[in-house]
DNA sequence: GATGAAGTACCGACTAGTTGGTATGTATTA
DNA sequence: TAATACATACCAACTAGTCGGTACTTCATC
């Protein structure tokens, strides 16, 4: 596991390209070929780095985890003093980053995990690592949150954790389904309003206010 | 459109191999001869029935709609007298079909249009008719529940059922990846909080109760 | 009510192209 | 000089789809 320098070699362009092509194709229908025309190398190349096209799947399942966790770990919302802010903040930045088309935004260890769960253990955990791992850079804000509050809950930090996970997973479903990000912005909508109800940030459960209050865009 | 009397022909037997198959594999991987093995029919009976594999999706998609359709038509909840009961009902009625492996309780249309939103087009609209048409039925109850507290809120009803079929669809991804559905149950439980928040059942917002109360099973 | 024409449902061998993977080579670096 | 990092040619297995054929049903006609 000693690293070499980091430089754009033929291995590090063939996950950058499977990280595109496999969001917008699916893991299945990615083909080795098509992955090296992608990344501009040849097929001799390919198994170089990876025995086999599961073992690229497992490197990119990974590299995503890298790439992702660079992404959360330097994002703004870290900075708020207030925990429920920093998780909110959270909510907005996800928000925020439905940019550009569906396979831009979307995620793809969630696209992976669908096609491999049962035929190829090792993608199907290296998924469950990279969206099990981000929920927990999340729990010990809520935690905070909750102590804050003096909450005894009948959920734990951790399941509303995976559960945002599994909001934006799903919200990209339908953003796919619809060919569009709205629909997932909505989704995210509802995440942030749940939060919000749960900690008692919105004191009014039933909300009668009229529509002209947003809640998009405050980070 | 004339339909002939319904009999276990080599159409239905495909379609309801590819239901199993497609979940368990994916649509990429399931290969056309593995659908015949599964069916117990020939190649020749495949393509006699669908011009393309792809045309078998898309037949799949409205299969599953039809099966799913029917299911939850004949579903209990549709009895209770209150709106916001039948609505509670729908996603305890979901929580309550988790049942089996995996393959058994996870969406078709969810998993095919991950696959298949870039590629196929015919394939996508179908799997987008079979979630929105599922989500439609909800907007009744949900509008109900809204007129009878008076509510105007900054969400809409359709939002609030497309919000659903997301966290279900979500809670699918991470079953798979976590390799069991209690992970699902657990984001079905904040659903369903979410939406007593938003109606006003749970008279306070931060719930102080203790954990001995448990959500599940009140269907 | 026998006959034949025409359609439907299905069979299974075949193919052209694609797939993941291999074998063997060479240039570059430590 | 011994790995490392690629490149090229190749292959066996598999893939969606084809094609000629068979069995059965329907239905009008003689």
């Amino acid at each position: 596991m000693s690293r070499p320098a980091a430089r754009p070699d033929a291995r590090s362009r063939l996950l950058d390209a499977a990280l595109a092509v496999i969001r917008a194709k699916g893991y299945s229908a990615t083909t080795v070929d098509e992955l090296c025309a992608a990344a501009g190398v040849t097929k001799g190349a390919f198994f170089h780095h990876f025995r086999s096209k599961d073992e690229l799947g497992v490197a990119a399942a990974d590299h995503w985890s890298d790439t992702t966790g660079a992404l959360f770990a330097g994002a703004p919302y870290h900075r708020h003093a207030d925990p429920l802010d920093r998780i909110l903040g959270y909510v907005d930045f996800r928000k925020a980053l439905l940019e550009g088309g569906v396979p831009d935004f979307t995620c793809l260890v969630g696209t992976m995990v669908q096609e491999t769960y049962d035929s190829v253990p090792a993608i199907r955990d290296a998924c469950d690592r990279s969206i099990s791992g981000h929920a927990a850079t999340l729990v010990a804000d809520i935690e905070a949150a909750m102590a804050e509050r003096g909450m005894t809950p009948e959920w734990t930090a951790q399941s509303l954790a995976l559960h945002s996970q599994a909001v934006l997973q799903g919200a990209f479903i339908l953003a796919k389904a619809k060919g569009g990000a709205e629909v997932a912005a909505d989704s995210i909508d509802h995440l942030r309003r749940y939060i919000e109800l749960l900690f008692g940030r919105r004191p009014e459960s039933i909300d009668r206010e009229g529509p002209a209050r947003t809640v998009a865009g405050r980070l």
